[in-house]
DNA sequence: CGTCTTTTTGACCATTTTCAATCAGTGTGG
DNA sequence: CCACACTGATTGAAAATGGTCAAAAAGACG
């Protein structure tokens, strides 16, 4: 279990807030010029994450927010007894960290799955950005608000759903934010878990997922190799997991 | 299944402000003097709403914010079968709304579980809040973060405990909820649910939710009759969930 | 090529669900 | 005050979904 201080490579800021490269994606909205000053006054650096990494920790306080400019990460909490749930997963744009600038410590811990590149954003510049920047502040809102309905939609499929809607419907829900973050496309998208991070997600045990993505797989409705999920059957998918997307363009970001 | 607009009443402001109930428990934080009048200014009137009323409906876009000012609700979530996964329960000082807010429509339902009064506070004069009083908006901010939080908590148990752990852990969860609102005391509290309702929440059959009712009845651990929780061991149902304790003093609400 | 991680399968087991009644509590109208 | 209707709580039995265990196969990597 490396720590972020081990592992880490804090960068100064390579990626300029006025070129960064969310921009460009039309899922994002546009930034002000005033905004784009702002943020960049913000952000302080850059945070290479390497395969594995704690980006950060359950019950330690957090100093930063982070936004990810690359790779996948996952948020998830620890039993006792060892067991994991994943309580989601981050991606391009998705905003980290956010709990420990309002508690004391964070509720959950963030591992990194690819290496990922991340803005850090210190807390102690947080409080301006609510004074001077009421936009900025109401975007952050809608980030929250953005996570508590997919934990809301997580919640409902692993209280109520079976082994393989649960399956078929996370599936379709990565493969759809990974359509919007421009990384898929064709029905195919890179796709870095293991099985073992599905069961984890899902509440389910390793054994069980393979076999529900057996019979998925059997079904004609996907294919995953090697890294690359691809949606065979998107209409067969999305009636079996009872998806539907409504992820909201122009989404805003840090 | 009644409407707002059938059977809910609203009214002007009958409890004002300044002489807000919720900052007299300790559990709350308190307001200066210009936040008092703000809020006061935000708050348009007070809804009563009736045991089993929809405040807030999936899909639709929602007008209003509400804080309940007292009474419990639930936020909830239907599937096509009709199943319904419960998601959370609202209390004293919690905000109801927020997604309608932020996006065109509400991604869950809320419903009345007693008769509860809310504050309600009109969409249209929230920017002024994150324009005019960003130590308020920072408050918004901070409800929706231990939303996540409880939301967060309740997925790993419905994901990974065990039937009983999960039913001890949410009876202790919301009594401990109930005593920071201070309608709990000396180990007992009112608990307006039905056996339904947990097992709605908790991702479990209404039968075996009962069988696991009785073993931590016949454990004496709790005893729950009309209404009525006891939490007779909490030591022992602490244990059992592997409930922690760590809400906030000191929250914010509007 | 050898090691380590991940995937895959089969057999068996357990928790939880579903089905089907019955019972208890509450409110209503006569 | 009692019969009737409803909703919610309880129970037992049978069925099923998903879990655990164990081991082999397949990849990944130095």
């Amino acid at each position: 279990m490396r720590s972020v201080d081990a592992a880490a490579q804090v960068q100064p800021k390579v990626t300029p807030c006025q070129a960064c490269p969310l921009r460009n994606l039309k899922a994002f909205r546009q930034f002000t010029p005033t905004e784009v000053d702002f943020v960049s006054y913000f952000k302080s650096g850059e945070l290479i994450a390497h395969p594995g990494m704690t980006i950060l920790s359950e019950g330690a306080p957090s100093e930063h927010l982070y936004t990810i400019l690359s790779g996948w990460s996952f948020r998830y909490k620890l039993l006792s007894d060892g067991d994991r749930q994943i309580l989601n997963f981050a991606l391009l744009g998705d905003l980290l960290g956010l709990q420990g600038s309002v508690f004391d410590s964070m509720g959950h811990s963030v591992e990194a799955l690819t290496r990922s590149t991340l803005c850090i954003f210190p807390l102690q510049k947080l409080w301006t950005l609510y004074e001077k920047h009421p936009d900025l502040a109401f975007d952050i809102t809608w980030l929250a608000s953005r996570e508590e309905r997919i934990i809301d939609e997580h919640l409902i499929s692993v209280g109520r759903r079976s082994a393989t809607q649960r399956v078929a419907f996370l599936l379709m829900s990565l493969y759809s934010r990974c359509v919007q973050a421009g990384i898929a496309e064709g029905g195919q998208t890179v796709f870095p878990l293991t099985q073992q991070h599905l069961a984890d997600a899902l509440g389910l045990s390793v054994v069980h997922t393979n076999k529900v993505l057996r019979r998925l797989t059997d079904r004609e409705l996907i294919f995953w190799r090697s890294g690359t999920l691809q949606i065979r059957n998107e209409t067969g998918l999305r009636e079996l997991s009872l998806f539907s997307n409504e992820e909201p363009r122009n989404r805003p970001f840090i």
